[in-house]
DNA sequence: CCCTCCAATCGAACCGTTTCGATTCTCCCT
DNA sequence: AGGGAGAATCGAAACGGTTCGATTGGAGGG
């Protein structure tokens, strides 16, 4: 490859000469600034980024940090990201955090090759995450509360209003008729299920009903997982209206598991889910469920990190709305036998 | 941030050594090696990965370039490649490629900020490709052909067998009794589609079926788009038996255009797909498929990309097996009344 | 004709590592 | 005691850019 320094002396000038041509090409004249670009294309010269980058100690790169690369619902947030992050001239990248500790995407944010990351990614922990945010490296995460005892100037988080999605399904199912009740949960440690599982119960108390009673199955936020879930429900031989899952692989995996045990959704009981995936509009019968903003949540997180990059933060966490998405799975009973 | 010279003073201990202590341990005394450590700990040391990049002329870094990262169907080549990857040591980083030119995914391959790349994207075109890969850059291609005119030495490609999975299509087709067929194909300029497209008509060919009389729309690979690909074929007024599309996604769109003008899939007219996107078996009626082994191909890629790396090309391109998966859209017409 | 000023260009330091050859120190052998 | 081997450590030169203060040259003003 060749270097600033060939062209300099193709050109006959000077490598700061050079340097300029690129960075401020009117402080330079007409005639030396033609030499160098033909020197340029002549030796197909391009700049070398990581001595740039070490150079003025920043990569203009922001990491989005995923647990997998996996589903629709991701693809959706970088969009959000990437978004903000071209029209401030930064370039995105995603990694997936793969099995081998130290190999992967954790070198970015380790040996200062980004210059900001967006965390979502359970399998990376709190405390690492406190060693890692500094004023030269902010974080934004997008999959955990900042509790008093993960805390810190250079950590910010952006989140859907889980707790509300969790309130909006519990009164939706209400409205629907429904009164006998299960929750999927998602692994014990998952903030965002717990915050749902909190809504949900805040719903069913405001209509006086006894949350002793409803059953919990802790799964995993898979398909397979939920079809478990939703096994163990079955053969307790529960007497059911309607599954709330945490998450809408999980409630997909429970209404396989229904078919399987030949329990009529929504006739039966019923299903609601969290996120809306776009399988969800898909399945049969489709699904109702929470709608997460996650094209908003990108942005929102770019946003922010670029204000803790211009030292202009702009307090620590933002909460998006989420919505109510009402399909099939929920159908009522009563209009039901109105229809019939 | 605290740099290794920091780190040497504190332990009292010349730069090469601290050096030396992550490098080579062993090399230097246990002594020295406790005190460089207490140093690093105490001062939070991290090496400075754009400076090592700088010096050694490496990056230990491959990037996956997409069009967009959506789709479960990106996700599994992902995990593939990063599998991979990560058994070498090197770390994996995707990027889609935005709006803005210069801004995005091409720095990664203009300014030597990674050692390979594999790219799925048509956008990106093969002019450009060609005057970046180099040797210090190969790149695996995964979604064009390798012509006489797009061609390197540091240029090699994996591929699904198109062709083939065009003629398993037309070949199910054939036998579940269907004569006359319709194809949407992707977009003009697309290679895949253009195999996919060959392989159906030679099916066809071989049963002596007329391919002149097949009406072909070109569409863009959404699943609107077949939506609006499907609408041109029923306005037209032609007979149809069965429909292949160039992708699930327009299959998936077609398919719903057929729903909405009462058109029964797979009683009135079969549909049939090409991916096997995870959709694809949970529509109504499901779609039956070619499987493309996108977690093959991106291991296969990676492992392209590391033979290269290493200066032991094993050959241009790679071809990988496509499967038939039949599900529900493509029922024969005699089965159907076998079964009633 | 000389001085001043500004535009154009240059030289050199610096960013934080790695690496190689040189140096010092220790210990052992004869 | 002298010499040599080998281990431990060090110094300095890269890597390829950017940036700032210094230098040069020519135009314009008095």
């Amino acid at each position: 490859m060749a270097t600033i320094r060939d062209v300099a002396r193709l050109a006959d000038v000077s490598v700061s000469t050079v340097s300029l041509v690129f960075s401020q090409p009117h402080r330079v004249s007409e005639s030396t600034r033609l030499r160098v670009q033909q020197a340029v294309d002549h030796l197909e010269y391009r700049p070398n980024g990581t001595a740039r980058d070490l150079r003025v100690r920043k990569t203009n790169t922001i990491g989005v940090l995923l647990h997998n690369l996996s589903g629709p619902f991701y693809s959706e947030l970088i969009r959000g990201v990437e978004e903000v992050a071209d029209m401030l001239g930064l370039t995105t990248i995603a990694a997936g955090c793969s099995s081998h500790q130290g190999q992967g995407s954790v070198r970015l944010l380790h040996e200062a090759r980004i210059d900001g990351a967006i965390v979502l990614d359970p399998s990376i922990e709190s405390k690492e995450l406190l060693r890692y945010a500094r004023e030269s490296l902010p974080v934004v995460v997008l999959d955990r509360p900042l509790t008093h005892d993960f805390h810190s100037e250079y950590i910010s988080a952006v989140a859907a209003d889980h707790e509300l999605g969790g309130y909006l399904a519990g009164n939706h199912l209400l409205d629907q008729g429904f009164r006998r009740f299960a929750f999927i949960a998602g692994p014990v440690d998952s903030g965002d299920s717990h915050l749902r599982h909190r809504g949900f119960f805040r719903a069913l108390h405001r209509a006086e009903i006894d949350t002793v009673t409803i059953p919990v199955v802790y799964s995993d936020f898979t398909e397979n997982g939920g079809k478990r879930a939703m096994g163990t429900l079955l053969e307790q031989g529960w007497k059911l209206d309607a599954i709330f899952a945490a998450n809408d692989e999980m409630a997909i995996g429970a209404m396989q598991a229904l078919e399987e045990h030949h329990v009529s959704v929504p006739n039966d009981v019923a299903v609601m889910g969290f996120d809306d995936i776009r399988l969800a509009r898909y399945v049969t019968p489709s699904l109702s469920t929470i709608h997460q903003p996650m094209y908003e949540v990108g942005k929102t997180a770019m946003k922010k990190l670029e204000g803790a990059l211009n030292g202009t933060s702009d307090g620590d966490v933002e909460i998006l709305p989420v919505t109510l998405v009402t399909r099939s799975s929920t159908l009522a009973p009563l209009a039901k036998e109105g229809i019939s």
